[in-house]
DNA sequence: TTACCTTTGCAACATTGTTTCATTTGAATA
DNA sequence: TATTCAAATGAAACAATGTTGCAAAGGTAA
């Protein structure tokens, strides 16, 4: 689905900035930072409208922020099947973050399993961030 | 085990900044925000040196940095039984972040599982992080 | 094409975190 | 206890990150 389509289905209107946001997440295939998305728009980039679609985005389900450390932020695509169900990513999947290359990869095999809490508790969302070195980086 | 011990233990200088912000998180036995703590130091509170002595107690296995958002942060203190070794913290616990108190907890009844990671990833460290109502919120 | 509502981009501001450097302080030693 | 020195502090300045208000521009439906 191509970034006009992934805005018209969730009804969300088809500005510049959007459709650069999703076509830069979609070129890497990978969840990116803030200044790697930047780069990848070119002069499309503002970043005050940029803080506000990606909350648009994020809001939407279109994609997650995945937040490593308070410094280090990435934002990533969710997947296609999740185009119309905005709360499908959550306690979806745990992400890994390479401490070498700083990439953060998507586990989308790895489910958050279901924990055990104490009385009164109730979870309405969770994340798992693993760190460590990825394939390429561990040799 | 107070303060001072705290410090003596682990080599590290005793000093009035330090001293303050182990106080504050023995005195309230839950994590606490930056402001939290900023307020049970009162005068002895100074910005930079806070930051400094955070990064410092972090590494020395004295306390440990919780990310529930990259504007949210706490600081908890660990066990008394890590004094000796600074990464039992690691791979420990899991935290809960209640969303409508902000309140973080440590629950340490919660481990993280041994992951499947893919071919090639290895681990060195997680967090979990889950969001919900804690059981004050929850009615 | 018009009209309306949303989004944008600017200015200004707030918060968070880091670096440099002179001064002060902790604690080991004499 | 007094001396000494490395470590820690606190101030200034800077950098990055994030938010709000508002006028102008743009998307979409009629």
């Amino acid at each position: 689905m191509n970034a006009t389509d992934v805005l018209r289905h969730h009804n969300i209107k088809k500005t510049a900035g959007r459709i650069a946001i999703i076509k830069a997440l979609q070129d890497k295939c990978c969840p990116l930072s803030e200044n790697e998305i930047k780069e990848l728009m070119l002069e499309s980039y503002d970043r005050i409208t940029f803080y506000r679609n990606i909350h648009t985005l994020s809001a939407a389900g279109i994609i997650h922020k995945i937040v490593v450390d308070n410094t280090l932020i990435r934002y990533g695509l969710n997947c296609c099947e999740s185009a119309h169900d905005h709360n499908v990513h959550k306690n979806n999947h745990a992400h890994f973050y390479c401490e070498k290359c700083q990439s953060v990869v998507c586990l989308q095999e790895i489910k958050i399993p279901d924990f055990c809490l104490p009385e009164g508790f109730v979870s309405a969302d969770s994340d798992i961030i693993i760190k460590g070195k990825c394939e390429k980086c561990n040799h």
